[in-house]
DNA sequence: GTGAATGCAAAAGTTTTGCACGGAC
DNA sequence: GTCCGTGCAAAACTTTTGCATTCAC
């Protein structure tokens, strides 16, 4: 549940690796071979991780990369829309890719740490309407569920 | 609006105090002079507020009190149910009294920061349904809803 | 060749901790 | 008198930044 992607790993990191060549090609800036080493475990982890996760990940394949450049390309990958920064309750930040990914929310278990997607059109247009309510425009929300899934229950 | 209270500031005050001391004397702790200012200070913010905004507030009255007395302050008064954390889209945490505070979720100004609590039935029960639908069991939830309010629209 | 990206180490910001001293019980 | 809480400074942890060097263009 929530590993079935629409479209292959393979298709994802073509499609992340020529956005951020678009952004850096209209911005002068440079692509390397860490940027591009960095995009592709990160497309490929698929789930919410943390700088240091992929710090480590990163480091098994090509170990003289330094965390600094994993923490500059991460928001890299956020500028660029490659990335969404998720912050659970946890200090640190994850990041999760946005490629092919719709506006999703997330069940949390409380016991195992899985993390479960997903997303809702009712509480859409919920959360719009109570926002309307309180003379609010919504431009983003997040909700996470957090509770015990069905294998800890 | 959401500054209304159904009660005044010393019956919180008072709640939160009888809350601590039970607390307190039932594990062989002590109640000084520091918990109980820094109790007073908390809850007379009435807002969420951050260890750092604390400390500044509890300096101004007993510029004794050290900073590492604040933070465990907080995580005193968590642990025994008077304050709860909020982790909005920010590095550090928040801090928002739990007395009287019934369960509620967070519509967050981009523009200038204001925060409006609201509940409602609805999402709630719509939460659970879909908790279920995925095999949950939903013990806690945060909703944060953020856009622009009537002031900056 | 120019200037952006990297790697390292140091810094910055938030929160926790070790330790000697003072105070609540 | 005991031993918990405090205050200070130092440590931990995550993230950012300064700077000399490397490398993409």
């Amino acid at each position: 549940m929530g590993a079935e992607r629409a479209h292959g790993l393979k298709a994802q990191v073509k499609e992340a690796r020529e956005q951020l060549l678009a952004h850096l090609k209209g911005r002068g800036l440079r692509w390397t071979k860490q940027r591009d080493i960095i995009l592709e475990i990160f497309i490929a982890a698929q789930k919410h991780i943390s700088a240091q996760e992929l710090y480590e990940l990163v480091k098994k394949r090509s170990s003289e990369i330094g965390y600094a450049t994993v923490y500059r390309c991460l928001n890299l990958f956020v500028d660029v829309g490659i990335a969404k920064e998720r912050r659970f309750d946890e200090e640190r930040v994850r990041y999760e890719s946005a490629i092919f990914a719709d506006h999703h929310d997330h069940l949390i278990c409380t016991e195992c740490g899985a993390i479960v997607e997903f997303e809702d059109e009712r509480i859409e247009r919920l959360q719009d309407h109570i926002a309307s309510e309180h003379g609010f425009n919504v431009t983003n929300h997040r909700l996470e569920l957090y509770g015990t899934c069905p294998k800890c229950r």
